[in-house]
DNA sequence: AACAGTTTTTTAAACGACCATTCAAGATTC
DNA sequence: GAATCTTGAATGGTCGTTTAAAAAACTGTT
Protein backbone atom coordinates (compact mmCIF):
# COMPACT_ATOMS: atom_id res chain seq x y z
CA UNK A 1 0.00 0.00 0.00
CA UNK A 2 2.61 2.48 0.84
CA UNK A 3 4.38 1.12 -2.24
CA UNK A 4 1.99 1.99 -4.24
CA UNK A 5 1.51 5.34 -2.96
CA UNK A 6 5.12 6.34 -3.49
CA UNK A 7 4.57 5.68 -7.27
CA UNK A 8 1.34 7.62 -7.61
CA UNK A 9 2.78 10.66 -5.81
CA UNK A 10 5.97 10.26 -7.98
CA UNK A 11 3.72 10.76 -11.18
CA UNK A 12 1.82 13.26 -10.32
CA UNK A 13 4.96 15.26 -9.23
CA UNK A 14 6.55 14.15 -12.48
CA UNK A 15 3.45 15.02 -14.60
CA UNK A 16 3.20 18.92 -12.81
CA UNK A 17 6.50 19.09 -13.60
CA UNK A 18 6.17 18.27 -17.06
CA UNK A 19 3.24 20.88 -17.78
CA UNK A 20 5.08 23.58 -16.32
CA UNK A 21 8.62 22.63 -18.42
CA UNK A 22 6.46 21.84 -21.27
CA UNK A 23 4.85 25.16 -20.88
CA UNK A 24 8.25 27.11 -20.21
CA UNK A 25 9.95 25.34 -23.06
CA UNK A 26 7.78 23.97 -25.82
CA UNK A 27 6.69 20.82 -26.56
CA UNK A 28 9.34 20.32 -28.95
CA UNK A 29 12.22 21.49 -27.65
CA UNK A 30 12.09 20.64 -24.03
CA UNK A 31 14.54 18.03 -22.56
CA UNK A 32 14.19 14.79 -20.10
CA UNK A 33 16.80 16.95 -18.23
CA UNK A 34 14.67 20.12 -17.90
CA UNK A 35 11.74 18.53 -16.78
CA UNK A 36 13.50 16.40 -14.57
CA UNK A 37 15.51 20.07 -12.95
CA UNK A 38 11.95 21.09 -12.72
CA UNK A 39 10.51 18.12 -10.25
CA UNK A 40 13.87 17.90 -8.57
CA UNK A 41 14.70 14.24 -10.00
CA UNK A 42 17.13 13.09 -12.40
CA UNK A 43 16.11 12.57 -15.66
CA UNK A 44 17.04 8.50 -15.78
CA UNK A 45 14.08 8.51 -12.80
CA UNK A 46 11.66 9.69 -15.46
CA UNK A 47 12.47 6.74 -17.50
CA UNK A 48 11.66 4.59 -14.92
CA UNK A 49 8.54 5.47 -13.83
CA UNK A 50 7.42 6.06 -17.34
CA UNK A 51 9.63 4.45 -19.76
CA UNK A 52 10.25 6.79 -22.42
CA UNK A 53 9.71 10.44 -23.02
CA UNK A 54 6.43 9.75 -24.95
CA UNK A 55 5.57 7.54 -22.40
CA UNK A 56 4.98 10.92 -20.10
CA UNK A 57 3.88 13.02 -22.70
CA UNK A 58 1.10 10.63 -23.05
CA UNK A 59 0.72 10.22 -18.90
CA UNK A 60 0.37 13.50 -18.95
CA UNK A 61 -1.94 13.87 -22.02
CA UNK A 62 -4.04 11.25 -20.12
CA UNK A 63 -3.99 13.86 -16.75
CA UNK A 64 -5.41 16.71 -17.89
CA UNK A 65 -8.29 14.63 -20.07
CA UNK A 66 -9.24 12.71 -16.64
CA UNK A 67 -9.23 16.82 -15.21
CA UNK A 68 -11.45 17.62 -17.77
CA UNK A 69 -14.01 14.70 -17.69
CA UNK A 70 -14.29 14.78 -13.93
CA UNK A 71 -15.04 18.46 -14.09
CA UNK A 72 -17.85 18.38 -16.62
CA UNK A 73 -19.43 15.29 -14.90
CA UNK A 74 -19.58 17.56 -11.64
CA UNK A 75 -21.16 20.41 -13.95
CA UNK A 76 -23.46 17.60 -15.30
CA UNK A 77 -24.44 16.52 -12.04
CA UNK A 78 -26.04 19.94 -10.47
CA UNK A 79 -27.44 21.36 -14.21
CA UNK A 80 -30.93 20.82 -14.59
CA UNK A 81 -32.48 22.32 -18.02
CA UNK A 82 -30.55 22.01 -21.19
CA UNK A 83 -29.34 25.53 -21.54
CA UNK A 84 -27.69 25.10 -17.90
CA UNK A 85 -26.32 21.66 -19.14
CA UNK A 86 -24.63 23.98 -22.18
CA UNK A 87 -23.43 26.37 -19.79
CA UNK A 88 -22.13 23.65 -17.81
CA UNK A 89 -20.20 22.21 -20.80
CA UNK A 90 -18.71 25.82 -21.01
CA UNK A 91 -18.20 25.84 -17.33
CA UNK A 92 -15.97 22.83 -17.14
CA UNK A 93 -13.56 23.78 -20.24
CA UNK A 94 -12.89 27.57 -18.12
CA UNK A 95 -12.89 25.73 -15.02
CA UNK A 96 -10.68 27.41 -12.41
CA UNK A 97 -8.01 24.45 -12.29
CA UNK A 98 -8.03 23.82 -15.83
CA UNK A 99 -8.19 27.43 -17.40
CA UNK A 100 -4.69 28.41 -17.13
CA UNK A 101 -1.62 29.72 -19.03
CA UNK A 102 0.48 26.33 -18.53
CA UNK A 103 -2.56 24.25 -19.37
CA UNK A 104 -4.31 25.80 -22.23
CA UNK A 105 -0.37 26.01 -23.51
CA UNK A 106 0.24 22.29 -23.23
CA UNK A 107 -2.91 21.44 -24.68
CA UNK A 108 -2.15 23.15 -27.51
CA UNK A 109 1.21 21.44 -28.29
CA UNK A 110 -0.32 18.32 -27.49
CA UNK A 111 -2.92 19.35 -30.02
CA UNK A 112 -0.50 20.61 -32.45
CA UNK A 113 1.68 17.56 -32.18
CA UNK A 114 -1.49 14.66 -32.22
CA UNK A 115 -1.16 14.17 -35.94
CA UNK A 116 1.67 12.75 -35.41
CA UNK A 117 1.48 10.50 -33.00
CA UNK A 118 -1.41 7.53 -33.36
CA UNK A 119 -1.71 7.21 -29.25
CA UNK A 120 -1.95 11.08 -28.61
CA UNK A 121 -4.63 11.42 -31.52
CA UNK A 122 -6.50 8.47 -30.38
CA UNK A 123 -7.34 10.01 -27.31
CA UNK A 124 -7.61 13.82 -28.85
CA UNK A 125 -10.28 12.36 -30.88
CA UNK A 126 -12.16 10.46 -27.99
CA UNK A 127 -12.44 13.56 -26.23
CA UNK A 128 -13.76 15.43 -28.72
CA UNK A 129 -16.23 12.59 -30.04
CA UNK A 130 -17.56 13.09 -26.39
CA UNK A 131 -17.99 16.98 -25.96
CA UNK A 132 -19.15 17.14 -29.28
CA UNK A 133 -22.17 14.65 -28.40
CA UNK A 134 -22.55 16.30 -25.09
CA UNK A 135 -23.13 19.53 -27.33
CA UNK A 136 -25.46 17.77 -29.91
CA UNK A 137 -27.85 16.45 -27.27
CA UNK A 138 -28.23 20.15 -25.52
CA UNK A 139 -29.04 21.56 -28.64
CA UNK A 140 -31.17 19.50 -30.30
CA UNK A 141 -33.51 20.09 -27.35
CA UNK A 142 -33.37 23.86 -27.33
CA UNK A 143 -33.44 24.40 -31.48
CA UNK A 144 -34.97 23.32 -34.66
CA UNK A 145 -33.31 20.35 -36.22
CA UNK A 146 -31.76 22.58 -39.23
CA UNK A 147 -30.02 24.67 -37.01
CA UNK A 148 -28.74 22.74 -34.46
CA UNK A 149 -25.16 21.43 -36.36
CA UNK A 150 -24.31 25.53 -36.99
CA UNK A 151 -24.86 26.04 -33.26
CA UNK A 152 -22.90 23.29 -32.43
CA UNK A 153 -19.93 23.95 -34.87
CA UNK A 154 -20.28 27.75 -33.47
CA UNK A 155 -19.78 26.48 -29.58
CA UNK A 156 -17.58 24.18 -30.23
CA UNK A 157 -15.06 25.71 -32.48
CA UNK A 158 -14.93 28.90 -29.93
CA UNK A 159 -14.29 26.53 -27.32
CA UNK A 160 -11.25 25.83 -29.02
CA UNK A 161 -10.34 29.29 -30.37
CA UNK A 162 -10.60 30.67 -26.93
CA UNK A 163 -8.25 27.97 -25.38
CA UNK A 164 -5.94 28.88 -28.56
CA UNK A 165 -5.78 32.18 -27.29
CA UNK A 166 -5.17 31.94 -24.20
CA UNK A 167 -2.41 29.74 -25.15
CA UNK A 168 -0.79 32.95 -25.79
CA UNK A 169 -1.29 34.92 -23.41
CA UNK A 170 1.30 36.93 -21.12
CA UNK A 171 -0.39 37.49 -18.10
CA UNK A 172 -2.47 34.97 -15.84
CA UNK A 173 -6.28 34.23 -17.51
CA UNK A 174 -9.38 35.40 -15.51
CA UNK A 175 -11.66 31.81 -15.06
CA UNK A 176 -14.47 33.75 -14.22
CA UNK A 177 -14.63 35.97 -16.91
CA UNK A 178 -14.05 33.43 -19.02
CA UNK A 179 -17.13 31.76 -18.13
CA UNK A 180 -19.40 34.84 -18.40
CA UNK A 181 -17.80 35.89 -21.87
CA UNK A 182 -18.66 31.66 -23.06
CA UNK A 183 -22.35 32.13 -21.22
CA UNK A 184 -22.83 35.55 -23.31
CA UNK A 185 -21.88 33.44 -26.43
CA UNK A 186 -24.22 30.68 -25.74
CA UNK A 187 -27.09 33.29 -25.28
CA UNK A 188 -26.11 34.86 -28.38
CA UNK A 189 -26.35 31.57 -30.53
CA UNK A 190 -29.51 30.42 -28.51
CA UNK A 191 -31.71 33.40 -27.64
CA UNK B 1 17.53 40.84 -63.10
CA UNK B 2 18.02 37.20 -63.35
CA UNK B 3 19.77 36.65 -60.94
CA UNK B 4 17.39 38.05 -58.73
CA UNK B 5 14.70 35.70 -60.20
CA UNK B 6 16.53 32.42 -59.54
CA UNK B 7 16.91 33.56 -56.00
CA UNK B 8 12.77 34.30 -55.82
CA UNK B 9 12.53 30.66 -57.09
CA UNK B 10 14.59 29.06 -54.85
CA UNK B 11 12.92 30.90 -52.02
CA UNK B 12 9.20 29.70 -53.25
CA UNK B 13 10.41 26.13 -53.80
CA UNK B 14 12.16 25.96 -50.34
CA UNK B 15 9.28 27.57 -48.84
CA UNK B 16 6.58 25.13 -50.08
CA UNK B 17 8.87 21.85 -49.14
CA UNK B 18 9.09 23.31 -46.16
CA UNK B 19 5.32 23.57 -45.57
CA UNK B 20 5.02 20.31 -46.70
CA UNK B 21 7.08 18.64 -44.67
CA UNK B 22 6.28 20.62 -41.52
CA UNK B 23 3.17 19.01 -42.05
CA UNK B 24 4.26 15.47 -43.05
CA UNK B 25 6.85 15.55 -39.54
CA UNK B 26 5.46 17.76 -37.60
CA UNK B 27 7.24 21.42 -36.51
CA UNK B 28 9.35 20.21 -33.73
CA UNK B 29 10.58 17.30 -35.08
CA UNK B 30 11.50 18.12 -39.35
CA UNK B 31 15.04 18.06 -39.86
CA UNK B 32 16.79 20.02 -42.52
CA UNK B 33 17.54 16.63 -44.47
CA UNK B 34 13.98 16.29 -45.19
CA UNK B 35 12.97 19.65 -45.72
CA UNK B 36 15.55 19.50 -48.42
CA UNK B 37 14.85 16.07 -49.84
CA UNK B 38 11.41 17.17 -50.11
CA UNK B 39 12.60 20.33 -52.19
CA UNK B 40 15.50 18.12 -54.47
CA UNK B 41 17.79 20.29 -52.95
CA UNK B 42 20.53 19.76 -50.04
CA UNK B 43 20.67 21.28 -46.31
CA UNK B 44 23.30 22.97 -47.08
CA UNK B 45 21.79 25.29 -50.12
CA UNK B 46 18.97 26.11 -47.64
CA UNK B 47 21.22 27.66 -45.08
CA UNK B 48 22.76 29.38 -48.25
CA UNK B 49 19.49 30.94 -49.10
CA UNK B 50 17.81 30.91 -45.51
CA UNK B 51 20.69 31.08 -42.97
CA UNK B 52 19.45 28.98 -40.97
CA UNK B 53 16.42 27.03 -39.93
CA UNK B 54 14.60 29.18 -37.81
CA UNK B 55 15.59 32.09 -40.95
CA UNK B 56 13.24 29.64 -42.97
CA UNK B 57 10.76 29.11 -40.19
CA UNK B 58 10.00 32.88 -40.18
CA UNK B 59 10.59 33.32 -43.94
CA UNK B 60 7.57 30.19 -44.44
CA UNK B 61 5.36 32.53 -42.06
CA UNK B 62 5.94 35.54 -43.78
CA UNK B 63 5.06 33.79 -46.78
CA UNK B 64 1.67 32.23 -45.13
CA UNK B 65 0.95 35.67 -43.91
CA UNK B 66 0.99 37.76 -46.81
CA UNK B 67 -0.96 34.80 -48.67
CA UNK B 68 -3.73 35.86 -46.14
CA UNK B 69 -3.32 39.62 -46.41
CA UNK B 70 -3.84 39.59 -49.65
CA UNK B 71 -6.57 37.58 -49.98
CA UNK B 72 -8.31 39.54 -47.27
CA UNK B 73 -7.31 42.75 -49.18
CA UNK B 74 -9.18 41.30 -52.78
CA UNK B 75 -12.16 40.56 -50.89
CA UNK B 76 -12.52 43.59 -49.34
CA UNK B 77 -12.02 45.03 -52.79
CA UNK B 78 -15.79 43.88 -53.88
CA UNK B 79 -17.72 43.29 -50.82
CA UNK B 80 -20.05 46.62 -50.47
CA UNK B 81 -22.07 46.60 -47.44
CA UNK B 82 -20.66 45.53 -44.04
CA UNK B 83 -22.11 42.01 -43.64
CA UNK B 84 -20.38 41.30 -46.95
CA UNK B 85 -17.03 42.87 -45.41
CA UNK B 86 -17.57 40.28 -42.26
CA UNK B 87 -18.27 37.77 -45.30
CA UNK B 88 -14.98 38.69 -46.89
CA UNK B 89 -13.11 37.95 -44.05
CA UNK B 90 -14.62 34.97 -43.17
CA UNK B 91 -14.01 33.84 -47.05
CA UNK B 92 -10.07 35.01 -46.17
CA UNK B 93 -9.64 32.62 -43.83
CA UNK B 94 -11.15 29.92 -45.82
CA UNK B 95 -10.12 30.46 -49.42
CA UNK B 96 -8.99 27.92 -51.36
CA UNK B 97 -5.35 28.39 -51.95
CA UNK B 98 -4.89 29.05 -47.50
CA UNK B 99 -7.68 26.23 -46.52
CA UNK B 100 -5.79 23.28 -47.17
CA UNK B 101 -4.66 20.48 -44.52
CA UNK B 102 -0.67 21.37 -44.90
CA UNK B 103 -1.45 24.83 -44.01
CA UNK B 104 -3.63 24.94 -41.65
CA UNK B 105 -1.39 22.12 -40.20
CA UNK B 106 1.81 24.71 -40.59
CA UNK B 107 -0.29 27.67 -38.95
CA UNK B 108 -1.15 25.53 -35.92
CA UNK B 109 2.33 24.51 -35.18
CA UNK B 110 3.50 27.78 -35.58
CA UNK B 111 0.68 29.08 -33.33
CA UNK B 112 1.80 26.27 -31.29
CA UNK B 113 5.58 27.54 -31.35
CA UNK B 114 4.89 31.48 -31.47
CA UNK B 115 5.21 31.90 -27.30
CA UNK B 116 8.97 30.31 -27.59
CA UNK B 117 9.73 32.86 -30.59
CA UNK B 118 9.47 36.76 -30.33
CA UNK B 119 9.55 36.85 -34.05
CA UNK B 120 7.15 34.86 -34.61
CA UNK B 121 5.16 35.89 -31.77
CA UNK B 122 5.41 39.59 -33.04
CA UNK B 123 4.41 38.57 -36.41
CA UNK B 124 1.22 36.79 -34.92
CA UNK B 125 0.44 39.48 -32.91
CA UNK B 126 0.12 41.86 -35.75
CA UNK B 127 -1.88 39.49 -37.71
CA UNK B 128 -4.76 38.93 -35.05
CA UNK B 129 -5.12 42.74 -34.37
CA UNK B 130 -5.69 43.07 -37.79
CA UNK B 131 -8.35 40.69 -38.27
CA UNK B 132 -9.65 41.96 -35.12
CA UNK B 133 -9.81 45.67 -35.84
CA UNK B 134 -11.50 44.59 -39.72
CA UNK B 135 -13.96 42.49 -37.13
CA UNK B 136 -14.93 45.62 -34.70
CA UNK B 137 -15.20 48.09 -37.54
CA UNK B 138 -18.24 45.73 -39.24
CA UNK B 139 -19.73 44.66 -36.05
CA UNK B 140 -20.58 48.03 -35.20
CA UNK B 141 -22.08 49.08 -37.99
CA UNK B 142 -24.61 45.74 -37.68
CA UNK B 143 -24.93 45.69 -34.47
CA UNK B 144 -25.44 47.47 -30.61
CA UNK B 145 -22.55 48.58 -29.08
CA UNK B 146 -22.92 46.56 -25.98
CA UNK B 147 -23.51 43.16 -28.18
CA UNK B 148 -20.43 44.35 -30.69
CA UNK B 149 -17.56 42.41 -28.63
CA UNK B 150 -19.70 39.17 -27.70
CA UNK B 151 -20.23 38.91 -31.25
CA UNK B 152 -16.18 39.85 -32.02
CA UNK B 153 -15.08 36.92 -29.68
CA UNK B 154 -17.44 34.42 -30.75
CA UNK B 155 -16.62 35.05 -34.71
CA UNK B 156 -13.35 35.65 -34.36
CA UNK B 157 -12.91 32.48 -31.60
CA UNK B 158 -15.33 30.52 -34.43
CA UNK B 159 -12.52 30.86 -36.95
CA UNK B 160 -9.70 29.97 -34.59
CA UNK B 161 -11.04 26.56 -34.09
CA UNK B 162 -12.14 25.97 -37.51
CA UNK B 163 -8.62 25.99 -38.56
CA UNK B 164 -7.65 23.89 -35.33
CA UNK B 165 -9.79 21.15 -36.51
CA UNK B 166 -9.20 21.39 -39.90
CA UNK B 167 -5.35 20.38 -39.13
CA UNK B 168 -6.59 17.20 -37.35
CA UNK B 169 -8.22 16.27 -40.72
CA UNK B 170 -7.14 13.52 -42.27
CA UNK B 171 -9.10 13.73 -45.77
CA UNK B 172 -8.65 16.99 -47.78
CA UNK B 173 -10.59 20.41 -47.05
CA UNK B 174 -13.40 21.66 -48.65
CA UNK B 175 -12.98 25.05 -48.64
CA UNK B 176 -16.65 26.09 -50.22
CA UNK B 177 -18.32 24.41 -47.43
CA UNK B 178 -16.13 25.98 -45.10
CA UNK B 179 -16.82 29.50 -46.15
CA UNK B 180 -20.72 28.06 -46.34
CA UNK B 181 -20.08 27.17 -42.61
CA UNK B 182 -19.00 30.07 -42.00
CA UNK B 183 -21.26 32.05 -43.12
CA UNK B 184 -24.07 30.54 -41.70
CA UNK B 185 -22.61 31.25 -38.32
CA UNK B 186 -22.19 34.83 -39.36
CA UNK B 187 -26.09 34.69 -39.98
CA UNK B 188 -26.76 33.22 -36.75
CA UNK B 189 -24.88 35.38 -34.71
CA UNK B 190 -25.94 38.49 -36.66
CA UNK B 191 -29.73 38.07 -37.78
C1' DA C 1 14.91 -1.61 19.24
C1' DA C 2 18.38 -3.40 16.39
C1' DC C 3 19.76 -5.94 12.51
C1' DA C 4 20.22 -8.48 8.27
C1' DG C 5 18.07 -9.44 3.90
C1' DT C 6 15.13 -8.01 0.24
C1' DT C 7 12.93 -4.86 -2.75
C1' DT C 8 12.32 -0.43 -4.54
C1' DT C 9 14.11 3.98 -5.88
C1' DT C 10 17.74 7.17 -7.45
C1' DT C 11 21.43 8.89 -10.21
C1' DA C 12 26.08 9.57 -12.40
C1' DA C 13 28.24 8.22 -16.21
C1' DA C 14 28.52 6.10 -20.62
C1' DC C 15 26.49 5.13 -25.10
C1' DG C 16 24.84 5.73 -29.47
C1' DA C 17 22.24 8.21 -32.57
C1' DC C 18 20.92 12.38 -34.71
C1' DC C 19 21.13 17.02 -36.41
C1' DA C 20 22.11 22.11 -37.65
C1' DT C 21 25.74 24.38 -39.42
C1' DT C 22 30.22 25.20 -41.71
C1' DC C 23 33.56 24.74 -45.19
C1' DA C 24 36.03 23.87 -49.14
C1' DA C 25 35.81 22.30 -53.56
C1' DG C 26 33.29 21.64 -57.65
C1' DA C 27 29.42 22.89 -61.01
C1' DT C 28 26.73 26.28 -63.31
C1' DT C 29 25.53 30.63 -65.10
C1' DC C 30 26.63 35.01 -66.71
C1' DG D 1 37.07 34.47 -66.13
C1' DA D 2 34.13 36.00 -62.38
C1' DA D 3 30.11 35.60 -59.77
C1' DT D 4 26.71 32.66 -58.19
C1' DC D 5 25.00 28.40 -56.77
C1' DT D 6 25.36 23.52 -54.99
C1' DT D 7 26.75 19.83 -52.14
C1' DG D 8 29.49 15.93 -49.69
C1' DA D 9 31.85 15.59 -45.87
C1' DA D 10 33.42 17.16 -41.51
C1' DT D 11 32.37 19.40 -37.06
C1' DG D 12 30.66 20.15 -32.70
C1' DG D 13 27.04 19.62 -29.89
C1' DT D 14 22.72 17.81 -27.91
C1' DC D 15 19.68 14.58 -26.25
C1' DG D 16 17.05 10.12 -24.99
C1' DT D 17 18.05 5.95 -23.11
C1' DT D 18 20.68 2.31 -20.74
C1' DT D 19 23.46 0.45 -17.17
C1' DA D 20 25.47 -0.55 -12.98
C1' DA D 21 25.94 0.53 -8.59
C1' DA D 22 24.60 3.04 -4.52
C1' DA D 23 20.95 4.74 -1.44
C1' DA D 24 16.68 4.33 0.73
C1' DA D 25 12.63 2.04 2.21
C1' DC D 26 10.59 -1.82 3.81
C1' DT D 27 10.07 -6.58 6.11
C1' DG D 28 10.40 -10.04 9.40
C1' DT D 29 13.13 -11.82 13.17
C1' DT D 30 15.23 -11.70 17.41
Amino acid sequence: MSRKRIRDIRNEELIEATIVAVHKRGYGVVTMAEIAREAGASAASINYYFGSKEGLMEATMLHLLGKLRRAMSEGYATARTPRERLYAVMDANFADGLFTVPQCSIWMQFWANAPYSTRLSRLHRINRARVRSHFLAELRALLPADRVETARQALQCYMDGVWLQAAQSEEALDPDEARAAAHRVVDLVIP
